[in-house]
RNA sequence: UGGGGUGUCGCCAAGCGGUAAGGCACGGGAUUUUGAUUCCCGCAUUCGUAGGUUCAAAUCCUGCCACCCCAG
């Protein structure tokens, strides 16, 4: 009897393909579409409607059952709640890590499994290595997709029963796929945003949730060079959206370099940008996915998505982990994550919860 | 109300008689399952203002206005 896989289904490319390619493997494939966050935008269109829309019609051709479930309320209490409190902390969080973990590695799989299902699958693109009792996330083969930064919380034994069909393909490669087996979303256009909340307007989103307060602009020098509109706002790194222009007899952009939440105070630097440049950071909250860390060890490290990998030494002490860097790393920010690579393993990370300049 | 200086896009800033560089900001787009970064495109018929000289002025002349500095 054909083995049956459930596939999280988001109504875009990646996750038809996926559904595409068990269903040739021999797989009894169902789609199942998740409802995250309940909202419509401006216009009172409901972008989920669109894509359920899409699920349902490429369920169609594939010729598989489907189903939705809602887990809007977990994504509320989980995901965005974290979100929010990480911005009312000043730091830059970064919610589609933790959703990842706490909803479709969490509740989804866990509902999926209890529909009686040998396997679940999504369209990540990642490679998963199942053996011996432990299960190892790996890069995708598609360097330029890869997302395994997303899933370095993700507890190893959520990653039992799961499948990326995706990892030896390119971007390409499955759009293809999608076109030549006529999916209808096969030209649909890669979404972005925060996951199930989408693309929007970030000061006016975080706008209707927390309070902003406005402060001055200050160089490290002391310098007042303008206002902020709310530190929330503003990330290490930032140089959009200060509406700080040029500076007399220096040519250069300001750049984001520091926040004082006490004082509520935004610290820019012009031109230079040596401030940015740190030497290492602590992490904590470290999750370890098919690895043994020792008490010390060289690795290769991301500290943001699509950022190369950096060679990195880790010691791991009670609180987290110190992780120095073997050259310096442009704005690090607290709230990222630090992600471990270990050539085409993807070992796990931690938050970042300071950084060492 | 004596002397000197400066007034060119929101901010810096070229130009110094030949028909408005550039950077920053900002807007739009590309990239991107966070927020950023990065990349591309756009962005002053007009040079504080009113006259004058000239074939031609932001550039020369004159008045006025504003700001700055030094003297009072």
């Amino acid at each position: 009897m054909a083995k049956s896989v459930i596939v999280g289904m988001s109504g875009g490319v990646d996750s038809s393909v996926a559904a595409l390619l068990l269903k040739k493997q021999g797989y009894d494939v169902t789609g199942l579409y998740m409802l995250n966050w309940e909202e419509t935008d401006g216009r009172g269109v409901c972008s989920a409607d669109a894509d359920y829309a899409d699920v349902q019609r490429v369920c169609g051709a594939l010729d598989i059952p489907f189903y939705s479930v809602n887990f809007a309320k977990q994504y509320l209490d989980r995901v965005f709640s974290y979100f929010l409190s990480e911005y009312r902390a000043g730091r830059t969080p970064n919610p589609d890590v933790l959703c990842n973990r706490e909803i479709k590695f969490g509740p989804f799989r866990d509902y999926a499994l209890s529909m009686n299902a040998d396997y679940i699958a999504t369209g990540h693109y990642c490679g998963i290595e199942h053996g011996d009792g432990r299960t190892r996330l790996l890069k995708a083969k598609d360097a330029g997709k890869d997302q395994t930064y997303f899933l370095n919380q993700v507890y190893e034994r959520q990653l039992e029963r799961v499948l990326f069909p995706l990892a030896g393909l390119t971007k390409s490669e499955v759009r293809k796929l999608a076109e030549d087996n006529g999916l209808s979303t096969a030209e649909k256009k890669d979404s972005t945003g925060i996951c199930f909340i989408g693309e929007r307007n970030f000061r006016k989103f975080l706008q209707e949730y927390l309070p902003a307060q406005s402060g001055k602009i200050l160089t490290l020098d002391g310098e007042t060079v303008g206002e902020h509109i709310g530190l929330m706002y503003y990330t290490i790194g930032q140089r959009k959206g200060l509406d700080l222009g040029g500076k007399r007899g220096e040519e250069g952009r300001w750049f984001v370099v520091k926040k004082d939440l006490e004082r509520n105070v935004l610290y820019v630097s012009h031109g230079d940008e040596t401030p940015l440049y740190s030497k290492a950071c602590r992490a904590s909250g470290l999750n370890w996915i098919g690895y043994m860390p020792s008490q010390s060890f060289e690795c290769a490290a991301k500290f943001r998505y699509r950022q190369p990998e950096q060679s990195v030494k880790v010691t791991l002490d009670d609180s987290g982990a110190l992780v120095e860097f073997y050259e310096p790393q442009r704005a690090v920010t607290e709230g990222q994550y630090a992600v471990f690579y270990d050539s085409e393993a993807c070992l796990g990370g931690g938050v970042i919860e300071s950084v060492i300049y």
